[in-house]
DNA sequence: CTGAAAGCGCTAACAA
DNA sequence: TTGTTAGCGCTTTCAG
């Protein structure tokens, strides 16, 4: 059953190739019968048109990107989730690009979709992106993009983030009002809107606290797991120790636990821990996880109708629509009792 | 900046589209000297070719489609990641598509496919397939397609698969011998090959170690994690009971934990679990999980791998070309001590 | 070594 | 209401 094309079907039907064409997309010229006739002999030989022929011809791919760091992520993949939703909903298709927090990746990616590959981008900048130049490049070729999380404050353009700087502040003054005062700060990265954001709602809690941070309890992670957990047992032995932990990201929360038990520190007596994340199995972790949850599906779902708006109507002005939801501190055992 | 095409890359340089496009592909019939001109004008004007103009022309697309049921599930995440790595070395771009355990989406998206959106597919069918019609049709259309995980026997094509059937007899023999004789499976679908193979694997070591299985402790879940929890806190409490659990995927985890604690039911004194997982957090559960893990990043790697081959070499035969790749059981608290 | 021209599958102006 | 034709951006014969 090779896929016909729409020439075959136009010289089944004895009818022209316009005449197919119009009629598939019932246009208004062409007689209700003929439309019937079309459509059913279409179904019959299984015609499927050729998305990027017609692409071609001005119109769409039909073809969405996804540019993020990585999938194996709570967070990115209900993103994903509410992304694929409204895609479906659209008749769109999602391409999935990961930077693995690689500048260099990130760059070609968008570089690549400027050959009209997508219609239109949804991105989490990689945690090395310091630098805009490739994401305007692609904006002005005419294809729209739009932030959500991880955004460049540089970019004019739609972005839908979370309120990072009040979460971070709440999370550190829970830990504060359960009595640590050697709160440690795990970050990802020096140029991250998120992080920095993050890092700074911790900071002023401690100044509303009236409490000093200590640089050395700011601890800046990277992509390789097995250097995080060093680096956070490093944190946990060294003389300053730590009586609590923020933790900017998901991926931190097993080389976290991991080294509390090697150390035999015991959560929460020991050290108290909440972190940035969406997991599942926050609940039922020993102990249960306080965790920032920030609204994943949402904010996937948010962009992605923002994206298609845009694309609907000329001329609609990203600018002026971007959007924070809040996340939600939930409270478990890893802080209290 | 708008995107430049190769009509006016040429016209820039006096030269003809055709010797453009033969320089810009390297051909033996240019001069280096124009050759280099042109990769340089066209780095320079930032000249990015549109794929699916090329894509026309019977070359490819440089697209592959991945069709699997959900992104949020480690497996998944993590097979992605394995196609991923190898799309990227392949300059490919991987399309992804969510059927939600639904045959009657996955049966859009592969029609959709025929239409040539993809160069090939690679996929876990859904929990309601157990029809390959749709399949057997988009291979029929010329799509190469190639299963990992969740197959469908009767379409000839490359199954990349686990050891399901050893790995559901592992994982209940190892309950056996900690002991437990009220052993319950937890299911998914009755049609799909993962699950029936598990399954036929639990009741084989039920028949090897002379245990009867009382049917009522072979419980189907659904896509519905409400109804999950509701299941599997009826199958606690009932009159039969059970002292051990072998959950036959992942997101069954932590309904599993809730009901028991809910119930006052310490693991793994009273139940004994194992799950086929690829949780991250299994280590750090309370208590830590018995996981049978799967290969994952490994399936979609060579899935993907195999695929390209097919694209590659012309009248390469898919159907001698089928793998098994073990998955291991790691056994923690969860059913010890 | 370079260029002209046809055509991939489709849409849309323009004719009939 | 239907058909003819040009052309989207590119590759690829075939001529020069």
């Amino acid at each position: 059953m090779k896929n016909i094309n729409i020439k075959e079907l136009a010289s089944e039907l004895n009818l022209s190739v316009s005449t197919i064409s119009k009629a598939l997309h019932d246009s208004h010229e062409i007689s209700d019968k003929t439309k019937r006739l079309v459509m059913e002999t279409a179904a019959r030989l299984n015609y499927v048109p050729n998305p990027y022929a017609s692409s071609l011809r001005g119109r769409k791919t039909k073809n969405i990107g996804v540019v993020i760091p990585e999938v194996a992520d709570s967070f990115f993949s209900l993103a994903i989730n509410g992304i694929e939703s409204v895609a479906k909903e659209k008749g769109y298709h999602v391409l999935i690009c990961l930077t693995h927090e690689s500048f260099e990746n990130e760059k070609n990616i968008l570089k690549e979709f400027q050959g009209g590959r997508v219609d239109g981008v949804l991105m989490s900048v990689s945690g090395e992106t310091c630098q805009s130049d490739h994401i305007n490049d692609l904006i002005s070729s005419g294809v729209p993009l739009i932030f959500f999380d991880r955004i460049c404050d540089d970019v004019a353009t739609a972005k839908i983030t979370t309120d990072d700087f009040e979460s971070g502040y709440k999370a550190t003054e829970h830990l504060l009002q359960a009595g640590c005062e050697k709160i440690a700060f795990l970050s990802i990265s020096n140029s991250l809107s998120i992080s920095n954001k993050r890092l700074e709602g911790y900071l002023k809690a401690h100044t509303d606290y009236r409490l000093n941070v200590a640089k050395e309890r700011i601890v800046l992670c990277t992509d390789d797991n097995a250097k995080n957990y060093a680096a956070i047992k490093a944190l946990l032995q060294q003389s300053l120790t730590a009586d609590g932990i923020v933790a900017s990201v998901e991926k931190l929360t097993t080389p976290i636990y991991k080294a509390c038990a090697e150390l035999t520190l015991r959560i929460p007596q020991d050290v108290k821990v909440v972190c940035f994340s969406n997991l599942e199995t926050a609940s039922i972790l020993n102990p249960s996880l306080t965790t920032i949850t920030q609204p994943a599906f949402e904010m996937g779902n948010t962009a992605a109708r923002l994206l298609f708006t845009s694309l609907e109507k000329a001329n609609f002005d990203l600018t002026k629509e971007s959007t924070v939801i809040p996340s939600a501190l939930i409270i478990r055992n890893s802080t209290s009792q």
